[in-house]
DNA sequence: ACCCAGAATGAATGAATGTTCATTCTTGAT
DNA sequence: ATCAAGAATGAACATTCATTCATTCTGGGT
């Protein structure tokens, strides 16, 4: 939803002042998920320490363990973070009260998803970092899942209620759903990995291609 | 292309025999490597250790730096071997000296994208480890796009001489190429992280579906 | 002005890891 | 049978990292 760093009213830690300051547990927990995010953006998931994320965060290092229990705590609660923040903003806009009209709907999702907020290197290493993970441990698998599975349902109710509008024949929902997504994901890789080869001004033409060939008449 | 596994006659070592082999560099490299995607797949790359490593491979911590100069090292060839395989593959078919018929051929390379060769859990998590990795390590991110860019422009030239044979109309070759390539990228991420919802099958049936709505005539 | 609950610190600790290298062993050539 | 080249070993070393906890400091309540 909201950007994660303009939570906090604190800002930049101001140079010279060394002086120590007592802040709400919450906060602080925001703080230390924010510094993690930049540290494994920045250097990789598996090259982030605690030191290298408490000095980003212009914080001493027992203060991690005293919000989190554990590096793998700090990093699971980054990655769930993570998820809800992407996962609720698209579900936000598929539930859209905001939005009658369903083609400009469709168009409000893939301005989210391709657009400057999700793009970002930074969130798109955290979220490939995890991935990379989720293979060997289950808990990563678990909270990816949760809220996948949420957002693909949105998706496919959303899909069904074009379908119908449309009266388009042929075309399963949640067959079409499962590809728009791995679309969607698949560029995000391509944004991350090569993007010297894909820009994003492509990405966006090639989803709302797959979209116009499905929903003709939502997409123009 | 071949498995890598069964590359050498020597098999599964040999229960009780704790007597020292000399095997020629290439052969005990290849098998660092394959114990190498075991190991990252079963623990995840961040936590995967030398000792680790030469302990599945059966050998000595010591024999590791020998053949590799360092751990970095092991994973950066690790990584060269895994995208020379699956492009490698990739390209064996779309160049497609075998298969004359343009629709077969496209059949053939989605068998071998979605099939038991490459969606196996090992391949995958390999694969998605270092793309997580590579937004923050410019090594893995020329490794990938150099062997990337070959297997776009092979899919593109399909792609161009399948567009030319059925006179199909608006469609730009270059686009539905990034898209499929996405939309298969985007599948084995789902086969990784959300088997549960995504089943192999369906995910063929998702990839044929894109390739059915693009070019009717040669998928039925 | 005083106090204290608990937030914050960071030096110390112990465990784990990558790398080295003196030594042992194997093999093919002589 | 002998030997040298070099493949293989693994104990030892230095480094790095997560975690702990005795101590210091802060700010709201009285």
């Amino acid at each position: 939803m909201t950007d994660a760093s303009s939570a906090v009213t604190e800002a930049l830690p101001e140079a010279g002042s060394k002086r120590r300051q007592i802040r709400p547990k919450a906060e602080r927990r925001q703080q230390l998920i924010d510094a993690t995010i930049r540290c494994i953006a920045q250097h990789g998931l598996s090259a982030v320490t605690m030191q290298m994320v408490t000095r980003e965060a212009g914080l001493s290092v027992g203060i991690a363990n005293l919000h989190f229990e554990s590096k793998d705590n700090l990093l699971k609660e980054t990655l769930r973070f993570v998820a809800e923040e992407y996962h609720g903003g698209q579900i936000d806009i598929m539930e859209g009260g905001d939005i009658p009209d369903l083609g400009e709907r469709l168009d409000a999702l893939l301005d989210f998803q391709l657009g400057r907020g999700v793009t970002q290197r930074q969130k798109m290493s955290v979220w490939f970092a995890y991935y990379g993970e989720a293979g060997a441990r289950p808990v990563y698998q678990k909270i990816v899942s949760t809220v996948d599975r949420l957002a693909a349902q949105k998706l496919e109710a959303l899909f069904t209620d074009i379908i119908r509008e449309g009266d388009y024949s042929g075309v399963d929902a949640r067959e079409l759903a499962t590809g728009y997504s791995a679309l969607i994901d698949g560029l995000h890789l391509g944004l991350l990995v090569t993007p010297r080869e894909l820009s994003k001004r492509r990405a966006r033409a090639v989803a709302r291609d797959f979209l116009r060939r499905a929903f003709p008449q939502h997409i123009h």
